[in-house]
DNA sequence: ACCTGAACACCGTTCAAGT
DNA sequence: ACCTGAACACCGTTCAAGT
């Protein structure tokens, strides 16, 4: 007979769930054993059933995101021969993006862990310092390695496509340049000095256009992950050798 | 007279040299407050007298870092008129790069911030969760947008080249691309499943010439960075107005 | 002014014990 | 098999008290 009856019984699934409701609630800084305990009104001693430890747990909502990010990516991409959306109504190729669709499909795998990334804003601190990679990250990989070769760039190039766009998706989580948002009185003879002692900030401050006027926030965050974004395809659509037209 | 006598006296500037030397030994994760007075002889309480808590701590740390960073780019940057290496011996006009330096003005900015996050592995995801921004990092997003603007620049694009290149470094902390390094026992049998399953990585691992023959880690960080870095700074000179000579 | 002891609430984790 | 109570070492923090 299992114990917890007329309570719903836990499972490694139910957990995590609750992991990861807490930290999009609150944070991974509130993300402790009892708080999770309960969230599924249980004590902290029963999550290492499911669990090997905290490390452990943390380990598991990294994997969460790595599929979340395949979910939005590559899930969705070319289909595999025998599978019902094969030869679909929308594209002749599926499984292989015509070399100059690369751009297109790369730029939208980008978009789609990003919007992960915003769904769960602490997921890239702690995948950034997390050493316990899963490996189905690598099918992230290979899809976009998979992508590059067929529109005919070369393994070094595909190689470094990697580290440039993880990087910059990983890069993209805290909003830099917010320096303390002068809400709690900010005087205009301090607004003068400031402007004084940074007088291309300050002009660059009048010139873009802001939400919220006294703040330093004319920042369009997605608006400028796609313009670095596109940066970088560019300079890796230049670095592209020409391509076979009947390939 | 003063508790401590035989001792050396603590100070907010011991306690803060203290902390950065746990953080640099063994990382984040031990820094606490014990572990500091410990290293400073001292008990756990007494750092309270120095820093307000210990987000204060992180925040001090991370106004450290700022520092560092504004060391390794802008204080040997362009000298301020009247100062004494003004019209030092090297180049002509210290204060006023000429357009065609931008590239390599800010290229450099970029390659000491990274000195200082390699230097210190542990900033990066710190600086980027720490809400409190000390006001002294504006001295190093002016130096950028001065020298963009005096490059011929405008303001949007100086803007967003502060959040292409922000998140590049922010970004470039971790190596990803690590999964599960096969150590512990990986037949010959499960790396042939593995190419099998990832035949695109496979193949780039065989291409790539790699320093241990058994790992992925066929990377070589900072070319990568490099790399990075020059897609972005190739993709702004694109986007670079042409400037007058005389200027 | 500068430092500490005692105390409190909280955390991760183990382990024997319950059903 | 699944869950918990008691217990331990550790953490941040306060506050009254020492010099």
């Amino acid at each position: 007979m299992p114990a917890r009856t007329s309570k719903e019984p836990l499972s490694r699934e139910r957990v995590l769930d609750a992991a990861l409701a807490v930290a999009d609630l609150d944070g991974l800084g509130t993300l402790t054993m009892r708080r999770v305990a309960d969230e599924l009104d249980c004590e902290a001693m029963s999550l290492y059933y499911y669990v090997k430890d905290k490390a452990g747990l943390l380990s598991a909502l990294t994997a969460l995101i790595v599929d979340q990010v395949i979910a939005e990516t590559v899930a969705d991409g070319p289909a595999e021969p025998g599978s019902p959306e094969y030869g679909g109504a929308s594209d002749a190729q599926p499984t292989l993006a015509s070399a100059a669709d690369w751009r297109e499909t790369i730029r939208n795998r980008c978009l789609g862990a990003r919007r992960v990334m915003l769904r769960h804003p602490w997921a890239p601190p702690l995948v950034a310092t997390e050493s316990d990679i899963p490996p189905r990250t690598m099918i992230i990989f290979e899809a976009l390695v998979a992508t590059m070769i067929q529109a005919g760039f070369d393994f070094e190039i595909a190689h470094r496509a990697i580290h440039s766009l993880g990087s910059m998706i990983m890069g993209f989580t805290q909003e830099i340049f917010e320096p303390g948002s002068p809400d709690e009185g900010t005087t205009t003879d301090e607004m003068a000095q400031l402007a004084a002692a940074f007088p291309y900030l300050g002009a660059m401050a009048m010139t873009q256009p802001h939400d919220q006027t006294d703040s330093l926030s004319v920042c369009d965050t997605k608006a400028e992950f796609e313009f670095t974004l596109n940066l970088i395809l560019d300079g890796l659509e230049h670095l592209r050798p020409a391509v076979d037209p009947h390939d």
